[in-house]
DNA sequence: TCATCATTTTCCATAGTTGGAAATCATCTC
DNA sequence: GAGATGATTTCCAACTATGGAAAATGATGA
């Protein structure tokens, strides 16, 4: 996947509170598909149609045992998410001096 | 704003490229909106919504100057969306220290 | 005041997201 | 194989996001 794309996936997976939490879920330990939905308060269907956001986000993969699917954090994710921030934290916090000028020289409010 | 409403607004707000490609451009300075509108290729409005959007994840904040609106990065909501990358960075490995020492190192905040 | 410039808002059409119900699929137990 | 269980997919209705055109707003300068 390109990596605009991807970025793409993984904030958008993220922009729902109730992802937030099955991700917090999973911080725990593998869960199945149903006790997540037990967590969201949600029908399986739905759930798995979230699940399925966090996958597409490569937040999370999935393994089956018996009939249950589990969810596992994928933590290799994390490692590109913490780059675009710690790339743009780094970025922005040299133009903060640049700002304050701009501001006096423009006298903006 | 509940902070999962923010969180919700900050990362919806990323989960789009051209949204991120604005940030990018303002990470350079502060640009106005006509600025911008020809860095994204799209009609002022359109360009308007989106940068209303950063706003409302408070990624960028607004002056005017004249006739002129520019928009310039909000520093702090970083921190926010650190610690909610931290925090969850932290289950998977000691790689959370090395973003940690980074941020400290390059004072960003 | 009046015209102009920069931006925002409104309106509309199109496309995508969401949740539940029901159908379907995959796997297990007997 | 039959039946049960867990998960996914399909279908539908309600809602939200998006982009452009045009109207409206706000600020400036003559």
């Amino acid at each position: 996947m390109e990596n605009d794309e991807r970025l793409d996936a993984v904030f958008f997976a993220l922009s729902d509170k109730r992802r937030r939490l099955l991700l917090a879920e999973l911080a725990a330990g593998p869960r199945s598909v149903s006790e997540l939905a037990t967590i969201t308060g949600m029908k399986l269907s739905a759930t798995s149609k979230h699940i399925a956001l966090l996958e597409a986000g490569s937040l999370l993969f999935k393994t089956r045992h018996k009939r249950e699917v589990y969810c596992h954090l994928n933590f290799d994710v994390w490692q590109e998410v913490t780059s675009y921030i710690a790339m743009h934290a780094k970025f922005w916090s040299g133009r903060i001096d640049e700002l304050e000028a701009h501001l006096k020289d423009t006298g903006a409010r």
